[in-house]
DNA sequence: TTGTAGGCGTTATCAG
DNA sequence: CTGATAACGCCTACAA
């Protein structure tokens, strides 16, 4: 492993000039001096070692993508296609700005402190749903933390940034339009809802659409599953054989795929006998038949955003506005049949 | 930040001391000792330095998982919902074993040389093909390494492990079996071919199955398309429009799916029509109507093995096999029709 | 059973 | 313009 020192040597100089020489202090070595240690450094190869780096300025160049595992949520924040696009997305903005990425699940606050002071973590992103404990916990770092998706009571502190969606309006949105549609037997079918997650504020969404068209909310229509593939195809079936249900809100394309499939595989029409609307506009709408009406948002926007906020805390850039919600937007496609009454 | 030496303070002993302890070196301390200094870690809060460590041992517990990209794929390793279940998998067992897990994405050898040398990582995950240039820098490096899904021209160092899948093979039962059902004119759709990868692989069983039937290759049956839906979806649709193609393997599930819908969007029918076979067995293909009869991978034992791998090579326990070829599947479903003739 | 001392590669301070 | 030197936190001979 070349060093420093062998640098040094090798040109003649002593290690602070070399290091000087590398961190582009040039006003203090002279012209000569810096091409022959860059040559050096060239033809023999050096690389920084980060850990030495690390140590003496404690601060790394390492940030950390947290994903908070829960006792319900036992996956890892890859599996989600929409985690994922986003982490490359994030790795390749940080690496073209000299940082690192390192991919973490934790499940208590303690396991994130003891990562983030294991590696002198510079910044953090964070997704997903977590308790107040855990926020507090992050208040109290210092280091720059971007939150995607998490409701959180207080993002007031000069650290944390947060990046959300209109989740209430998305919620309310397409109940609106299936209510519009002349469906008054709308189900609500999501993954499980978490206080103050995602699918907690668009369920508000749906109830206070239902609220204002005078629709009773009714508990009995809310289905709370699992994304898989054999419980969405078994849901869609259990909505199919429902006395009552005309229309799907679903949370999630991907879950409303499923439905969808569910409800066809029982011998039901989409959109004839049952109505779908899903969350997302992933690509997949677009290639079931009939084709997903749904809310979308905009996932790479969302990735794009979290890195700038990143990289301005890191610059240490003044941040106008630490939240941003971004708008979501129906996308009338075929799954949706209006009701003539 | 807590240290060794106020551990050492707090309790009265030396560094070396609570080093031994923290290390389990139990054997050299007395019992009282032990649980002072583990009192003190628990109350004073003590995470280990990882840089610091990093730094005397030459080694980090740090692992890889690289990304290559090249011209042709400028898509991050986790754009692929397969491979991000697989990252997943790996940062689970990885962390519960001590081990970190950095993402990168690299495009020259260098900089997967500078990188690996930045950090002192410890081990290695690659996935995708890759050119003989950079599978000679990795042979080079002596940390443990496992390639997936890579075909390259000798494994035989005893720091590389190798997990595949019978890519020929599976490409050769598509085939066959679409030949079987009376196909003659078979589209073969993928996405860009480089030699020796997966996908060139599967070329080879199509046309071996098409010569053994004694059916001429046809190259303007092969059609190499990106992944996207609208590529897939506009391919569906020249498929459709083809004088004489009855059926299409295409050797990934998520394009087999979007050129079914364009078929269908075309105004035909699968199967009726044009028959389809996919490659991968996703989720997906108990989704679509009509279902999609694929060609069977296991992807989570993929990740298991390869986690397996790194983490025996880690240990420098003996490994048996270098190299484990994962075995595939017909999975028959409703997408195929048997032509009567 | 415990302590001392040197060094890992880098940076920063301060003196030449 | 350049060079010593100390420090960062930890580990490991070796010594006691």
């Amino acid at each position: 492993m070349t060093t420093i020192k062998d640098i040094a040597q090798a040109v003649g100089v002593s290690c602070t000039t070399v290091s000087n020489v590398i961190h582009g202090r040039s006003g203090r070595v002279s012209a000569e001096t810096i091409s022959r240690i860059n040559e050096a450094i060239d033809r023999l190869g050096y690389v920084p070692n980060m850990s030495a780096r690390s140590l003496v300025s404690s601060s790394s160049r390492v940030i950390g993508v947290i994903s908070h595992l829960t006792p319900h949520n036992n996956e890892s924040i890859v599996a989600d296609p929409f985690h994922s696009a986003f982490i490359g997305s994030i790795e390749r903005t940080l690496s073209n700005n000299g940082y690192y990425l390192m991919l973490r699940t934790v499940k208590t606050t303690s396991e994130l402190l003891s990562f983030l002071r294991n590696w002198n973590v510079d910044g953090l992103f964070f997704t997903g749903v977590f308790q107040d404990e855990f926020f507090q916990a992050l208040a109290d770092i210092d280091i720059p933390i971007v939150l995607i998706d998490s409701y959180v009571t207080n993002t007031n502190h000069s650290n944390i940034c947060n990046i959300g969606l209109e989740d209430y309006k998305g919620g309310y949105t397409a109940t609106r339009y299936l209510i519009e549609h002349g469906h008054k037997n709308i189900a609500f079918a999501s993954p499980p809802i978490r206080d103050h997650g995602v699918v907690y504020e668009r369920l508000q969404g749906y109830k206070n659409a239902l609220s204002e068209a005078s629709i009773p909310f009714r508990p009995d229509l809310v289905f709370e599953r699992e994304l898989d593939v054999d419980t969405t195809l078994e849901l869609g079936s259990v909505i199919a054989k429902h006395k009552d249900i005309t229309a799907v809100f679903s949370t999630a394309d991907i879950m409303a795929v499923g439905i969808m499939a569910g409800i066809q595989q029982s011998g039901k029409s989409v959109p004839n006998d049952i109505s779908v609307i899903g969350f997302d506009n992933i690509n997949l709408c677009r290639l079931t038949s009939p084709n997903l009406t749904t809310i979308h948002q905009d996932a790479s926007l969302k990735g794009t955003l979290a890195v700038d906020f990143l990289m301005d805390m890191l610059d240490k850039k003044p941040i106008k506005d630490r939240e941003i919600i971004l708008p979501i937007k129906l996308v009338e496609r075929d799954s949706v049949k209006k009701l003539i009454s």
